[in-house]
DNA sequence: CCTTACATACATACTGGTCGGTATGTTTAG
DNA sequence: CTAAACATACCGACCAGTATGTATGTAAGG
C-alpha cells in the first residue's frame, strides 16, 4: 500500500474486516482476504492491531457500535413522540434493504450468535450495545408515559425487550429466507403491537 | 471404537457433531474434536459421511429437523385450541432453559445465521424447516378462525411470521445476555400479543 | 470369500502470528 | 541549516499448528 496515512490504513482494515466478518463470521474471517482486499501487508495489519481478536473487538466498538447509535439510538433520544419514532425507524430499516443486502442480516446479531458462547470479550461488547439500544427504548417509553403519549398500563421494560427481540428475529428470518417480503411481513405484527402502546 | 454397530456409530457421530456445531458453529466445528469425543476413527467417520458438509447436512435433517417437529410442529397439529397450544409451547420452551443451556440459543437459528449467506445447501434445508414450522402456525390460526377461536380480522400468515420472529429474537437476546430472565421478559410481550388474537 | 466397518498414516492447504529488515517521517542538538 | 538520532509505518518471508480429506491396510461377519 505504502500510503503512509495510518488513519486511512487503519480504517481500510476495519472496513474490510467488517465486510469479511459480516459474510463469513469472525472465526472464518480470513486475514489473508482482508489484506488482499485492502492491499495492506500483514506487517501493517499487525502494526495497527495486536491480534485478530483485537481487530474484531475494534470492528464491534468502532464500526458496529457507532452505526447502531446513529441508526437506532440517537434518533430515539431526539424524538418527541416515541411511538412515531419507533415506527419510522422500523420503516427505514425495511426501506434500506434490498435483495442483495437482505442476506447479510444484522451485523450485531450475527456476531452475537457466533461469538457470545465462545468469547466473553465479544459477548460483553455486544451485550452493552444491546443494552444501550434497549435502554433508549425503555426510557423513551417511560418518558412517553409521563407525557401522556404511551399507555400507563404497559411495562416499558418488557415492551422494550420485546421490540428488540422482534426486530432481530424478523431480520434473522428475512436473512435466511433471502427475502425483503419476509422482513416486511414479519414486522407488520410488530408495528401493530407498537400502535397498541399508544395512549 | 470397534463396536461394529454402524447405526450406533453413525448416531454417535451425529450427536457429537450437533454438540460441536451448536457451540462453535459449523465452520469452526472441529472433526478432530468430534472424533475424540466419540472415540471414533477418522476412517470410520469418512466411511459414514463423504464430507464435513454432508455431516452437517445430516445433523440438520436428522437431528435438528426432527427435534423441531417434535417440539414445535406436531403439538400444533394435534391441538384443538391453537392459542392455548402456542402459549403452552412458549412456556415449555422457557421452562426447559437453565443458566447452562441458555447460552446455546436455538440450534436452527444458530446455523441459519452462520451458514445461510455462504452455503445454499444449508440455507435451503434450514429454510424448509422454518417453513414447516411457520406453516403449522398459519394453518392452526386459519383453522382457529374457522372454528371461532381466532379473530377473523387478523392475517394468519403475518401473525405466524411475527410469532416465529419474536421467538427466535427472544432466544437470541437471551443467548447473548446469558439470562433466562431476558428470555422470560422478552416473551411476555409475545404472549400478550397472542392473547389478543383470541376471538 | 467378499462386502461392510473400521483403523492408521499421510497429504496438502491454509491458519494466525512472528521476525528481521526497510522506508519515511519527526525531533533534537550542534 | 544540517546531520544525527529516533519513532512510526510498513514489508514479506517464514513458522508451527491445525484443518479437511485420502490412501492403504486390517478385521469382522454373513
Amino acid at each position: 500500500m505504502v500510503s503512509r496515512d495510518p488513519d486511512k490504513t487503519r480504517l481500510a482494515l476495519l472496513n474490510a474486516a467488517f465486510d469479511e466478518i459480516n459474510q463469513y463470521g469472525f472465526q472464518a474471517a480470513s486475514l489473508a482476504n482482508i489484506l488482499k482486499e485492502t492491499d495492506v501487508s500483514k506487517g501493517a495489519l499487525y502494526h495497527h492491531f495486536p491480534s485478530k481478536l483485537e481487530l474484531g473487538y475494534a470492528v464491534v466498538d468502532e464500526l458496529i457500535g457507532t452505526s447502531m447509535q446513529e441508526s437506532w439510538i440517537i434518533p430515539l433520544k431526539n424524538a418527541d413522540n416515541i411511538i412515531d419514532a419507533l415506527l419510522s425507524m422500523i420503516d427505514r430499516s425495511i426501506d434500506c434493504r434490498n435483495d442483495e443486502n437482505i442476506c447479510l442480516g444484522c451485523p450485531l446479531n450475527n456476531l452475537a450468535q457466533e461469538m457470545s458462547p465462545i468469547d466473553e470479550g465479544f459477548r460483553e461488547r455486544i451485550n452493552s450495545i444491546f443494552d444501550l439500544w434497549r435502554n433508549a427504548i425503555t426510557e423513551g417509553l417511560i418518558e412517553g408515559q409521563a407525557n401522556g403519549i404511551v399507555k400507563e398500563t404497559i411495562s416499558a421494560d418488557a415492551s422494550a425487550y420485546f421490540i428488540v427481540a422482534a426486530i432481530e428475529g424478523a431480520t434473522s428470518l428475512a436473512k435466511n429466507a433471502k427475502s425483503v417480503d419476509v422482513l416486511n411481513t414479519s414486522l407488520l405484527g410488530l408495528k401493530e403491537h407498537i400502535q397498541t402502546l399508544r395512549q
